[in-house]
RNA sequence: GCGCCCGUAGCUCAGAUGGAUAGAGCGCAUGCCUCCGGAGCAUGAGGUCACAGGUUCGAAUCCUGUCGGGCGCACCA
């Protein structure tokens, strides 16, 4: 790579002039007229060497020798940058090191295999997924991929509870809207759950039992309703997820932590570390010893753990399982837990920033400027899947990607319904089919572009240039996302390397500038640009691909399916 | 009251480890292409980076405070 050339000749004349080790950091400017590759490191240390950093960057200039660094030319410029001008060659040459790696273009193994858990979606069973858990069933997909990308073994995990208060909640409401369907008077609990799919669960139980239930306030016949209602709605959460393209290698029940005893575990455990006491006849953890903000309850006075005992078991599970390192993707509502959690695993001698948490903001939607709000099955927000079958799975996923998660998301359903280069997943979709279809014209197979067919310095244009190295930097884009677990990072490089292809392309219209055309005449120049033109396309395919979205060869002009909408 | 997140162009948002005149898309203006009240292409205008201090050769970025918005602060889960 020609970035290690430089650094290297960069450490030696470096080395000469008494600097140990220093940081190199190589950057592309942002402006093309600055080179193709430049650093800051004459600012970086003008303070260690006690000299104006614009005489450092002269001395390294004059010092350093362009053959070896295998560039062009050097440039001193502003307060001390080095810019360096690459040889033709050198920028084209990743041309070659795309099409070579082909589907593989962009993994890396920073990772080295060591293993990782994800841990996202995680909805209780008690009715459809709305659009927070959307958000982060896209994002922690993505940010899966983005590990397993970079080298890590990724382990996908879900975890819920089929018991406990809400489940209980759950089963009431069922029971209530069973028991009016077969013409009972009774009311629905309070704080019950109201949407219109509690009374399908009803309608499916009473197909099931028919009138069994009618009378019977035993806890047996309410746990048979609770079972059932489980049952029914987490399959429905699978089929909204199996949809929605992501999956899960483990469902992990927060019963289980019982039944295994890992919470009796974890209660003997905290009672060795000496940071338990007694109030008010329950059972404290001194979690302010780790910067929590206040002590947390473990036992309540009834002698009931709280919420926070079986988290710490399970994330004891985890480490136990063998995932030193795990993400865990919740709303930012959540947040509050977080403290608490970390605080009660380093009481357990586990690392203080341990687990990592991604937190999302909330989902806004708007449709001609107005907030769209209520489902009626839901009984509260839009559910995911009213969503995607509105706009597609392609389009949802990408609008949940494209921002970081801790801002705010407005999901604008004017934008997501367009079908232009306005709607960001088609400009990068459609960007895809054009290069597609060029090999379409030229009737050549375009897997049948192979590397070192073409003589890859006749691609001189600035355009080109800059589209080249636009898809070089494809690798360190996802390495940085996965680093800052940041899928929306990704999302926008695809945009921009999109627009630096359509430029390209459009450049060389061929009834206004047919000598920049994709398929010139001159048989070299043609096979050099068919060669970019698949690298272009190699990286759009896995960039999305990645993301868990299509990519298409060709654009179909759909009209999105017309689905019923749900009343 | 305390804690976390956010505040960048008319709108929606990027700006990793502090670095060169703060970027993109949409919208707007002008020109071009086109069979088209559609789609596309090119160029341009548009910013006290919420505010005030501080650190630094250099701050949208780091620190402190203020203001505004969201969320959370149970012996609920």
């Amino acid at each position: 790579m020609a970035h290690d050339a430089i650094r290297d000749a960069l450490a030696v004349v470096l080395r000469d002039m008494g600097v140990q080790s220093p940081e190199i950091q190589l950057e592309r400017p942002r402006d093309p007229t600055h080179g193709d590759v430049a650093t800051n490191v004459a600012l970086s240390l003008a303070r260690q060497l006690k000299r104006p950093p614009r005489e450092i960057a002269e001395e390294i200039a004059k010092r350093l020798d362009p053959v070896a660094a295998g560039v062009e030319a050097i440039d001193v410029a502003g307060p001390g940058f080095l810019n360096f001008r690459l040889n033709p060659g050198a920028v084209a040459s990743v041309v070659d090191q795309i099409l070579g790696a082909n589907e593989s273009y962009g993994s890396g193994d920073v990772g080295h295999g060591r293993r990782v858990m994800v841990e996202f979606v995680s909805a209780n069973p008690t009715g459809p997924l709305h659009l927070g858990h959307g958000r982060q069933a896209a994002l922690g997909d993505a940010i899966a991929a983005l590990l397993t990308w970079t080298g890590w073994a990724v382990h996908r995990e879900y975890y819920y509870n089929d018991s406990g208060r809400q489940m209980e909640l759950l089963a009431e409401s069922v029971r209530a809207r069973y028991r009016q369907a077969l013409g009972k008077d009774v009311e629905m609990p309070a704080e019950g759950y109201q949407g219109e799919y509690v009374k399908d669960v009803a309608d499916s139980l009473q197909g099931s039992v028919n009138d069994r239930y009618l009378d019977d306030d035993t806890s047996e016949a309410l746990d048979s309703v609770r079972t059932h209602a489980v049952a029914m709605l987490r399959a429905e959460q699978d089929r909204d997820l199996n949809d929605f393209r992501v999956y899960f290698d483990e469902y992990f029940l927060e019963s289980s932590l019982y039944d295994q005893g890992l919470v009796d575990d974890t209660i003997r455990a905290l009672g060795d570390t000496g940071l338990v006491y007694e109030l008010d006849g329950a059972t404290w953890l001194r979690t302010t010893e780790f910067g929590d903000q206040k002590d947390r309850v473990m036992v309540r006075s009834n002698g009931h753990p709280t919420y926070f005992l079986p988290d710490i078991a399970y994330h004891m599970s985890k480490w136990g399982r063998g995932f030193e390192r795990v993400i865990n993707v919740q709303g930012a509502d959540h947040h509050g837990t977080v403290d608490r959690v970390r605080a009660g695993l380093q009481a357990l001698g586990r690392p203080p920033g341990y687990p990592e948490y991604v937190l999302h903001q909330m989902v806004r939607v708007e449709k001609d400027g107005e907030e769209v709000k209520f489902s009626k099955r839901a009984g509260s927000g839009m559910t995911l899947r009213e969503l995607y079958e509105q706009v597609g799975v392609d389009v949802t996923r990408y609008f949940f990607q494209m921002r970081k998660p801790d801002a705010h998301l407005l999901f604008d359903l004017d934008v997501a319904l367009d079908h232009s280069d306005k709607n960001p997943v088609y400009k990068v979709q459609y960007a895809h089919a054009r290069m597609c279809s060029i090999f379409g014209k030229a009737e050549i197979d375009l897997e049948a572009i192979a590397a070192g067919q073409a003589d890859l310095t006749l691609l001189t244009h600035d355009l080109e240039r800059e589209l080249v190295k636009q898809l070089g930097e494809f690798p360190a884009t996802i390495e940085r996302a996965a680093e800052h677990t940041s899928p929306h990072m990704l999302c926008d490089y695809l945009e921009q390397t999109a627009g630096a292809a359509n430029s390209w392309y459009h450049a060389g219209n061929p009834s206004r500038n047919p000598e920049l055309a994709v398929l010139v005449s001159d048989p070299a120049v043609r096979t050099a640009r068919l060669a970019l033109a698949r690298a272009v396309q190699i990286v759009l395919r896995n960039g999305l691909t990645l993301l868990g979205i299509e990519a298409p060869r060709r654009m179909i002009r759909e009209v999105p399916d017309d689905h019923e909408p749900e009343q």
